[in-house]
DNA sequence: ATGGCCACACCCTGTGGA
């Protein structure tokens, strides 16, 4: 069983990427985050042509996320039951006896800011819904873009980024309290190379000189970190022509 | 040289991303 998360930013524009990237990947499961897509515009047909289900919720312009599956997904769950949000960033299902979270964090511009309280006041919210779900599944896993840098070896050059957005203390304190819940981040289960990331930005020529961040995760509660034998980030498709800005995570579960 | 890019809306330059 492999779950895969992947910031996709369009899919509208990333659509024939994230099919040959399945189509060369065995992925049963792949979060999707960033669709920018209203839900009459979703690929629907394309991707079921593909073999996969699909769920979905978005919006205009902004946003967005879908949940791809080879197993029957159940109990869909669009948004934070606990958090009044007109921004489209969770949705949920029960695949395969898993609860998969498919989750876009807010990114919150910069420390201080109105988007900054707004990504704070959301990861409250979130740990306070993931609480609950918790104590329903055992088999619980949180994948997506969390812009959370968790650690200073998550980044490529701390010193610069020191304070920062993605990296700063509450930012990484609201991360800590998500591994509190029962989780386990899934890429630091096993050994890995230095200067690992999951996002660069297109400027600078920043995946060339691999600036960049791991701020894409999947969180695995215990039993399924158990049954979790590799998790690996694909660099691949950011050297492909016209590249999402991220890379997708893939965790492999017995 | 602390800025460079990309996607989107809706028509042309501003917003947001991270």
């Amino acid at each position: 069983m492999k779950l895969a998360t992947w910031n996709v930013n369009s899919l509208k524009v990333r659509l024939p990427q994230v099919l040959q990237w399945l189509a060369e990947n065995p992925i049963d499961v792949l979060c999707l985050q960033e669709t920018k897509l209203t839900d009459d515009k979703f690929p629907l047909a394309e991707i079921e042509a593909a073999g996969y289900q699909v769920v979905f919720t978005g919006q205009k312009t902004y946003n967005g996320v879908a949940i791809l599956s080879k197993h029957a997904m159940s109990e869909v769950v669009k948004n934070n039951p606990l958090f009044e949000d007109a921004q489209q960033r969770i949705i949920a299902a029960t695949i395969e006896g898993m609860r998969v979270v498919c989750a876009y964090i807010p990114n919150g511009q910069s420390v201080g800011s109105d988007k900054y309280q707004y990504k704070l006041r959301w990861l409250d919210a979130l740990h306070n819904w993931l609480a609950e779900e918790g104590k329903v599944h055992d088999n619980l896993a949180l994948l997506g873009d969390y812009n959370i840098a968790p650690e200073d070896r998550d980044v490529h050059d701390p010193a610069a980024w020191q304070g920062q957005v993605l990296v700063s203390d509450a930012e990484r304190a609201e991360f800590q309290r998500l591994i509190a819940l029962g989780f386990k981040d899934a890429f630091r289960l096993f050994e890995q190379p230095e200067k690992l990331y999951s996002w660069w930005d297109y400027r600078m020529m920043a995946f060339r000189r691999n600036m960049g961040l791991r701020i894409d995760h999947i969180l695995l509660t215990n039993p399924l970190a158990t049954r979790c034998t590799s998790c690996v980030i694909d660099k691949v498709p950011r050297k492909w022509e016209q590249p999402s800005d991220h890379t997708p995570v893939i965790a492999t579960l017995d």
